[in-house]
RNA sequence: GCGCCGUUGGUCCAGUGGUAGGACAGAGCCUUCCCAAGGCUCUAGCCCGGGUUCAAUUCCCGGACGGCGCACCA
């Protein structure tokens, strides 16, 4: 069995994660998560939260998963997702029908034909394969669509699509959310949750699934003038992969900190390389393992539509590299395409620190005379006048100016068009924001940080296999058992600890079942962080009564006083204090008598 | 989507044309037993549909799901 078959069998048995409706034969691409692993994911999305909305001082928001066809017609979604692809069944390399057809015919826009038309076409007219040369009539054309349809309402008039990315529920809702930003930039919106692609082939497990966790934001800045706070990652060591190193044949990192990179250029966006710092931080923080973690650039051909630049932190898992987040510079292009299809603005109003004064050439047309002259068109010829004091101010000195309204030439009085220099104050002006995203895939980091989490030793000659997780993420908190279940005094106290741990918001599992090593067992395995136990021992003597604490990784055990147990494990789980601080305190246990 | 391989208790496997066995896990009881191996008892399974056959978990066909390779992953 490979560590990946391991982890598989040991998600499905106990309750991470397992392929869902399999009592109906199961669906490909569709993953729940068990109790331990939908814990495990909440809390790395509330430590993501923590990290990227409330530290980074930004706002979260929560959109629909479901959005009008519209939308995705602007955001560049449709067309890049309703491709009709054939396959030479020479040398299997793929081609996009479509285009095949408008390269060779004289057929424009093939994309919108219907699939049997365009296989016909393809015998038609004999096309070859443009890379091979064997001929594609008879191959099937198979089109792919990767958002999932749906139809909004009552009747099917009404196309929706489940988002391919949450990202566009953000920039969708940008006129309201400038507005809630008081038409600040920059300002960052965050969004954690699902969305949905209908891949063509789910594999790997739950690395790449058709419905999926995505925790994204998306930051917006002046291009011209914000900076991002790069003095606070600056020396934040990372691994860097970059697209001229992946050109070459051996495999080369560059080990190097944010602030270098930035100054030796192989980051080009200060940007991306302080959301990279951030980001290494947070990685770290909830597990993952650095010395299977690098950033790697996205190769020209890679990017997709609306990046620019594009990094992706990748983990490795099985020996593959798998991306788990992307940080992409994304430009005005989203802004810019929904302020061309939507109906609001998109844009936001900067005020210059000094007004501007400047000279415009301005036309009043005298409306009472061009009205009766020109009717309808009189509207159209101001409008014309306009654009040429705009364009050749010098034209009013003559007596008389032409212009050009629905292809007619139209000779109007000077005087009539009251042109004048004025001097304008402008405060500022509308500017697209630029957006840079860091998206991160929520799945793929809660499967890396199990991954990177499992650990094998021996206890007392006896082969482990446990997570170490980090107590902060880890689903239980605290396992707590009595050493015999037969006996009340144990039992009692054993629930009383529980009550008292669950009280202050701690994650507990109690278990009296089989002997105490079993139970151990059972809790390394998904990587409870600390055990107690209750015994005789603790029940006698004159001072209070005591219980053992246990720590995962080394086992070790620690004799505390039943009433200061809740205060201590509340601050080693969180990371406050480390369980080595409570070994000065408290007497260690010798479980060598077993 | 294509090709190859696979699908048997919760998990991992063995096996058979006459409906099946193990390991681990799990439940209960016993046990002043602190690191999965104690004793007794118990629970639980042949992916779905069609075909061949007196009889199919087993053979054939199709499907679903999974693994690998190709393609795809904007």
């Amino acid at each position: 069995m490979t560590n990946a078959e391991k982890l598989t069998e040991l998600a499905k048995r106990r309750g991470f994660f397992f392929g869902s409706s399999e009592a109906y034969g199961g669906v490909a691409g569709f993953y729940t998560f068990g109790p331990e692993g939908a814990a495990l994911k909440r809390n790395v999305e509330s430590s993501w939260r923590e990290q990227f909305t409330t530290r980074l001082g930004n706002e979260e928001i929560e959109a629909p998963t479901i959005m009008p066809e519209p939308v995705f017609e602007a955001s560049g979604h449709l067309d890049g997702f309703d491709d009709m692809l054939v396959e030479c069944a020479e040398c299997g390399e793929s081609h996009r029908a479509d285009h095949l057809i408008e390269d060779n015919t004289d057929i424009e826009e093939a994309e919108s034909l219907p699939i049997a038309e365009v296989e016909e076409l393809i015998a038609e007219h004999e096309l070859e394969c443009p890379n091979c040369g064997a001929p594609l009539a008879g191959q099937d054309v198979v089109d792919f669509n990767l958002m999932f349809e749906t139809s909004i309402g009552p009747g099917n008039g009404h196309p929706g699509y489940l988002r391919p990315e949450t990202a566009q529920g953000i920039f969708v809702e940008f006129p309201r959310l400038k507005e809630y930003a008081r038409n600040q930039l920059p300002f960052g919106i965050t969004q954690v949750g699902r969305a949905y692609r209908n891949e063509i082939s789910p594999r790997k497990g739950i690395v790449r699934t058709r419905e999926f966790t995505q925790a994204e934001l998306e930051q917006f800045i002046d291009p011209e003038s914000d900076e991002p706070p790069l003095e606070d990652v600056r020396d934040v060591e990372v691994v860097l992969y970059p697209a001229t190193e992946q050109e070459k044949e051996s495999v080369e990192y560059i080990e190097t900190t944010i602030g270098d990179a930035v100054d030796d250029g192989i980051i080009a966006s200060d940007w991306v390389a302080y959301f990279l710092g951030v980001a290494q931080g947070w990685y770290e923080s909830v597990g993952v393992d650095m010395d299977r973690f690098r950033f790697r650039q996205h190769l020209p051909g890679e990017r997709a539509h609306y990046a620019s630049d594009c990094w992706d932190a990748e983990s490795e898992l099985g020996g593959d590299w798998v991306e788990i987040a992307g940080f992409a510079y994304r430009g005005d292009y989203d802004l810019s395409k929904h302020e061309e299809y939507g109906d609001d603005s998109f844009t936001v109003f900067q005020q210059y620190d000094d007004p501007k004064t400047v000279e415009r050439a301005v036309v009043d047309p005298d409306m009472s005379a061009l009205g009766p002259e020109f009717g309808g068109q009189a509207m159209a010829v101001a409008e014309a006048l306009q654009d040429l004091a705009d364009r050749n101010p010098d034209a009013f000195d003559s007596d008389e100016v032409t212009v050009e309204v629905d292809g007619d030439e139209v000779t109007v009085d000077t005087d009539l068009a009251n042109f004048s220099v004025e001097e304008q104050t402008e405060s500022g002006e509308h500017i697209t924001p630029h957006v840079v995203e860091p998206s991160f895939g929520v799945d793929r980091t809660v499967y890396t940080v199990i991954a990177h989490a499992y650990a094998k030793d021996e206890v007392a000659d006896e082969a482990r296999s446990f997570l170490q997780l980090d107590p902060t993420i880890a689903p239980t908190s605290v396992g707590v058992f009595p050493l015999l279940s037969n006996a009340e005094e144990l039992t009692e106290q054993a629930h009383d600890i529980v009550d008292a741990l669950r009280d202050v918001g701690l994650s507990v599992a109690y278990d009296e079942s089989g002997n105490i090593g079993r139970r151990y067992r059972r809790q390394d395995e998904v990587g409870t962080p600390f055990c107690v136990t209750v015994d005789y021992e603790g029940l006698e003597g004159d001072g209070p009564d005591t219980v053992t604490l246990r720590e995962r990784d080394s086992t070790a055990q620690l004799r505390l006083p039943v009433d200061v147990l809740v205060e201590e494990l509340v601050a080693v789980r969180s990371g406050a204090k480390p369980f080595d601080a409570l070994r000065e305190d408290y007497e260690a246990v010798d479980s060598d008598d077993a």
